[in-house]
DNA sequence: GTCTAATATTCTACAAAATAGAAAATATTG
DNA sequence: CAATATTTTCTATTTTGTAGAATATTAGAC
């Protein structure tokens, strides 16, 4: 049916961090930007796996950064986001902001 | 680490569609709904597998419909929005919203 | 130069979520 | 009762998400 079209929720915040930090994030400025901005707690692990898996999805694409860091420590790797990136982004966007459409304001959930 | 306290993409679509069917959705009248609202293409057993399981975390509580349908077919099971379901949604949305904020319009994305 | 501490990525293993589609249940109509 | 319609349940699998240990690499102390 549908084939591998959408982003996992994850999926969503780890392509929002690239994005947000515009070329300069790498895995773990990318889970800082995440625990940061959203008090969500992530493993290093789990956001590896996932720009991994970006990247083999064309979602995402890295370069190795200078090989010599301010304090010592192994190359980092840079990520960007890609056009389809960006499209997976907004279609998952769209998507949920057409289902909420409607939904505030209308008395459905004041005092959750 | 964090311990199941986030809703995957497609269980965000689940609770909002019964949001937004306030007391009647029921497993195929969901799908029909999300389907109609996103345009996305969803499996009947995507569905209840996701309804069931976010039942069992306590997101949505379910009753036996009326025995006698329109046409025929099993009694439906209608599914409501349960407090902690809507607090689960707002959670997540606040946390995509946090990244999101100050990403639109900066030029970041447009032309995707 | 070697040791230690800091920084970063990769690897391993597993749990949870998502997906599809067939099967089963139940009711209506003729 | 047979045919058909509607709905849910079941079975099996793939994809995502998760954690934390292991490994690699560099800088600075001494």
């Amino acid at each position: 049916m549908g084939k591998g079209k959408f982003l996992g929720e994850f999926e969503q915040l780890v392509l929002l961090a690239v994005l947000r930090m515009d070329g300069d994030g790498y895995g773990m400025s990318i889970r800082r930007e995440i625990v940061g901005q959203t008090g969500r707690e992530v493993s290093i692990g789990a956001v590896y796996a996932t720009l991994e898996r970006l990247e083999r999805k064309g979602f995402l694409a890295s370069e190795e950064g200078e090989a010599t860091p301010v304090r010592g420590g192994r190359a980092r790797r840079h990520f960007r986001l890609q056009p389809a990136g960006k499209q997976a982004l907004l279609r998952s966007r769209r998507m949920l902001d057409s289902m909420w459409d409607g939904v505030d304001g209308v008395g459905s959930l004041e005092q959750a």
